[in-house]
DNA sequence: CGGCATGTTGCGCA
DNA sequence: TTGCGCAACATGCC
């Protein structure tokens, strides 16, 4: 599911869902979403509580309540927020269950999250995690000499200073690498091989594309993603631009997919 | 059975 | 102090 196309289609559903919504019942009990704290703060921050907004920044959510309560949310790998009635039976990997009134209707919007890398978190201030990101491609314009800057200040590869969240808050494996091939970089090229302004311009335009393609297609379609992308998870098939078979490196521990044909590196 | 997976974190070591 | 590589986390799926 996640990285920020998702989370952005996630944070649309839950501002539909909630915003304007009073809590009439909330429960978790996965100690491991809620770390450090405990589950049980979950329930207490938000029963009777009403939802003023729904913010994201990233892979991260933040709901915010009427008395200044703030609700952290991050999907991991497998987590999602569904709507379903009251009465709906506890589906397989619920975590957790916040039940609302809205407008008259009383409806369960539910957490589930089979591997639970995610977080479900509860505070009054901003965390630290929050605080930490980097500017967020769909929210935010990207300072191009900042961004040059970073480039040129490591000799890591270009894909994983990308991945990086303080650098790009939401770019995950995926959308760093059908930005790369989009902005026709090779993902392996160091930072600082990528001093000129264009080259960063070029990245901030890849990522903005792969982001924006992503986001269309999952206005069209529920489960479209396989299909949609360029490259993710394609090597050893033709580059859809210039026909190449496309390559396979490991690069931060992450496989990326790129093409040695058309997705340049400079010596 | 083995290998891989959209994310993050912590540890050992240079 | 910084950074890098890698295992770990928990589970599904091919």
């Amino acid at each position: 599911m996640p990285e920020l196309p998702d989370v952005e289609i996630t944070r649309r559903d839950l501002k539909r869902w909630l915003v304007g919504a009073i809590v009439t019942a909330a429960d978790t009990r996965d100690a491991r979403l809620s770390r450090p704290a405990s589950p049980r703060a979950f329930a207490r921050a938000l029963l009777g509580r009403t939802f003023e907004r729904v913010e994201r920044r990233g892979k991260w959510l933040r709901l915010d309540l009427d008395d200044g309560g703030k609700v952290f949310s991050h999907l991991g790998m497998t987590g999602g927020w569904v709507r379903v009635t009251i009465a709906a039976p506890v589906a397989r990997f619920e975590r957790a269950r916040i039940d609302v009134v809205l407008r008259g209707r009383a409806y369960s919007v539910r957490y589930t999250d089979a591997r639970r890398f995610g977080r479900l978190l509860v505070g009054r201030e901003d965390i630290a995690d929050w605080n930490a990101l980097g500017p967020d491609l769909l929210a935010e314009g990207v300072d191009v000499g900042r961004f040059s800057d970073v480039l040129a200040k490591g000799r890591r590869a270009v894909k994983e200073i990308v991945m990086d969240q303080r650098v790009f808050a939401g770019v995950g494996n995926i959308l760093a690498t059908e930005g790369l091939w989009m902005a026709r970089i090779d993902p392996r090229s160091p930072g600082n091989t990528l001093l000129l302004p264009a080259d960063a311009r070029a990245i901030a335009r890849g990522l903005r594309r792969a982001i924006a393609h992503e986001l269309a297609d999952r206005k069209q379609y529920t489960d479209g993603r396989a299909d949609s992308l360029f490259v993710y998870g394609r090597a050893g098939q033709p580059c859809p631009r210039c026909g190449t078979r496309l390559s396979k490196v490991v690069l931060g521990g992450r496989t990326t997919a790129f093409c040695g044909g058309c997705q340049v590196r400079r010596p």
